[in-house]
DNA sequence: TAATGTAATGCAACAATGTTGCAAAATATT
DNA sequence: AATATTTTGCAACATTGTTGCATTACATTA
C-alpha cells in the first residue's frame, strides 16, 4: 500500500513529501470523494491549507485525482483510473450524491448516456451527477 | 414586458422592489445563465451586494430561477420554466457551457437520460452539464 | 391618499474559501 | 556530503457568502 503510494507519486515525477504522501494516503483509503475540509479536517494540524490547495491542484494536473460538479456546488474530488495522466482527464463515469450520508461515489460502472445535442453544438466533455439515496 | 415582469412577481406573492424587477429583467434579457458576479457588474453600484444574493435565494425558493451545477464549481442562475413553482422545481433538462464564449446554455429540449443505479441507490434528482463549443 | 403594519434594503461585521509572494526547510541530484 | 531545485509555512490579501439590526420602501386599510 504504502508502495503504491510512492510509485504513483514517482510515476508522475513528483518529490516525495509528507503531505503528498499522507494525502494520497487519504483518496486511497476513502470510499467516497473528499472535500478540501475534509482532509484538513483527517490531517490535523499537520500541514497548512496553503499546501493542501497546493496539494490537491498538483494531483488533478497529474490526473491523480480529478474534481467532481456536485449540485451543491461545493468542491470535492476523487481519485482517477489509470487512463487518466497529465493533461488528460478520462472521468466519463456517473457521480452519486447520497441525500442522507452525504456521501460522493464515484459510478465507474455506468457511463454518460450520449445525448442530442443542437445543430453546431458539440461536445468536449459531460458530467453526470445524480443525487438521492444508497 | 414590463407588464410581465410585475405580473411574474405579483404571481409569486412578492412585493414589487427595484432590485427584484432589475434583477429578472437581467434574467429575462440574458440568453444564457447568469452568476452572482453578472449581475453586480450590470446592475452597477446601485444594490447591495446582500440584495443581490437574497434577491436570488427568494427567486430559487419561488421557481422562477434555478441554480445550475456547473463544471468548474461556481454558482449560475437561469430562469425557470412555467412548471416550476414554490418549493418544485422541474429542470430536469441538459445545461450546456460554452468553453469559448462561456455562455451557459439550458437546453430545455433536451432531457437527460435515465441511467441504470447500482442495487440499492434511488435517485431524486439527476443533472447532467455538457461543456464543449457552441 | 394619508396612516399604519409588514417586508425589503443597506450597512457593518463576520466567516469561509481560495490565492500570491517570499524566506525557510525539505527533497533530489551530483 | 555539497549543491541545486522544489516544496512548505507564514503572512497578507482577495473573493464569496452569511447574519443582525436600524432604516427605508412597499402594501394595506381606513
Amino acid at each position: 500500500m504504502l508502495y503504491s503510494i510512492i510509485e504513483t507519486l514517482k510515476k508522475n515525477q513528483l518529490s516525495i513529501t509528507d503531505s503528498r504522501k499522507k494525502i494520497l494516503e487519504l483518496f486511497i483509503r476513502s470510499k467516497g470523494a473528499l472535500a478540501h475540509a475534509d482532509i484538513e479536517n483527517e490531517s490535523g494540524t499537520e500541514f497548512d491549507r496553503v499546501t493542501i490547495y497546493r496539494t490537491l491542484q498538483t494531483f488533478v494536473e497529474k490526473g491523480i485525482i480529478h474534481t467532481i460538479p456536485t449540485a451543491d456546488n461545493s468542491v470535492r474530488y476523487a481519485l482517477c483510473k489509470d487512463a487518466c495522466g497529465e493533461g488528460h482527464h478520462h472521468d466519463d463515469h456517473v457521480h452519486f450524491m447520497c441525500d442522507d450520508c452525504g456521501t460522493t461515489y464515484c459510478l465507474d460502472q455506468v457511463t454518460v448516456p450520449k445525448v442530442n445535442l443542437p445543430t453546431g453544438f458539440t461536445a468536449t466533455q459531460m458530467d453526470l451527477v445524480v443525487s438521492g439515496k444508497c
